[in-house]
DNA sequence: AAAAACCGTCAACCGTGTTGGCATAAGCTT
DNA sequence: AAGCTTATGCCAACACGGTTGACGGTTTTT
């Protein structure tokens, strides 16, 4: 059993493929990424995968259990790119908001990656360093641990389920997207006043509202409670 | 084009089964729920439905246009559930956080359905008399149709977000399930104070924490500033 | 120089959604 | 009641998906 996969780092390239590549976890990463962005979600198959890396699909086996395993690479990857150059002010507020917003931002930058990740625990180096940096803003602001940790939870399960909420309405294959919004002007705003007179009443404000976050007004909610802990602490 | 789909209401049965089964849309999607209960996200294909439902896996094909149709009917019924005899008591914050726990729980108790739906809209009757009541408890309650709006796209993201995020982890399959909980235990757990200062400071704190979900806390805040909108109004 | 490890490739397996043609029973018309 | 129409279930087939096991050439180690 147990799959042998050998770590990257341990890895010392051989043979060069049939198309004379040279593979690297890293090469597949970010090729798998590019995939999803231009194909969609579900634009990224093994098989697909091997044609644009030119090389067999069975092939990535040598770099991943599965398709599971590529898929928690995937997700650090996301994180490492949201992170990368970050660094702490000092100002806890505006630091916790900065990190948020990253996340939240790069996310929305691959919709299709984002949904397929934002639920996974990958344990690889970005997704710890981040979640070490969050704890270390919270900490050295003041708030005992436990207070530090209820605010931790809240603020990374805030920002991820809106980062995949937001991010799976844009990462919806292009039919199903038009679905959605056919639905939309066919249904919701032919609503009569008599059956539905709060929808019609309100239907020009929602369609306005309708393409933008809730996430930044919600977080800003979050660092008002936590504001408020360290206060009364 | 435009496949052949009979309504649900024009539909007048003709042919049962070859095992004797008369087929109805709600059969199919009650089904659809239980075989998602039972064997996980995967669990559900077409053509386990088919056996399931004593039918020839095309037959579904008669009654959904696809996959993403039996989806959306799916999604709506989750909906159904949840509000399923739901009425408002007139107290705005009530039966405010009632909605909104009775959703979350309801993607709960049906988690691998939850992570499925949670971002689509299905158009379908539940879903928008679900809409039409919040909207109906936020303006009866006084607040002016633009922050009714706002608070109701808070509001529902708010409540959706949380419930496919804390649905997520429960539907994972248990392979990938173990998997998340050994690299907790086996990296987070074993990271070094000198390295991860902050997470092995807390660890204890977090692993206690970890199969909480932060949704009541985080909507009572958004409560909250609803009602300090409602004062300065 | 021989042995071992690595790793790309090939062919095959089985499961998936979906489609088009066919058969047949239910309802409608007379 | 007889016949016509059509809804609807079934079957066979297709293309495509992930995954595996055997093979063989290359590089590294001994």
């Amino acid at each position: 059993m147990a799959k042998k996969v050998v770590p990257e780092t341990d890895r010392r390239r051989r043979k060069p493929t049939k198309q004379g590549v040279v593979l690297t976890e890293e090469m597949i990463v970010q090729t798998a990424l590019r995939m999803l962005h231009e194909h969609g979600r579900e634009g990224l198959t093994v098989r697909r995968l091997g044609v644009a890396l030119g090389a067999d699909p069975s092939t990535l086996y040598r770099y991943f259990r599965g398709t599971d395993d590529l898929t928690l690479a995937i997700a650090d990857e996301l994180i490492g790119r949201a992170m990368r150059g970050w660094e702490a002010s000092g100002d806890w507020r505006a630091d916790l908001r900065d990190v948020g917003l990253r996340i939240h931002t790069a996310y929305l930058n691959h919709p299709e990656a984002a949904v397929l990740t934002a639920n996974r625990v990958s344990g690889r180096a970005n997704e710890i360093a981040t979640d070490e940096a969050i704890l270390g803003i919270l900490r050295s602001a003041g708030l005992p641990d436990p207070d530090a940790v209820r605010v931790y939870q809240a603020f990374i399960d805030l920002t991820l389920a809106f980062a995949a909420l937001d991010a799976a309405s844009l990462a919806l294959p292009e039919a199903a997207r038009a679905a959605d919004e056919e639905v939309w002007r066919a249904t919701y705003a032919q609503l009569s006043p008599e059956t539905h007179p709060n929808i019609a009443a309100t239907a020009p404000l929602l369609v306005a509202r309708m393409n933008d976050s809730a996430y930044p007004t919600t977080l800003e909610m979050l660092l008002d409670s936590a504001a408020a802990t360290l206060e009364a602490g």
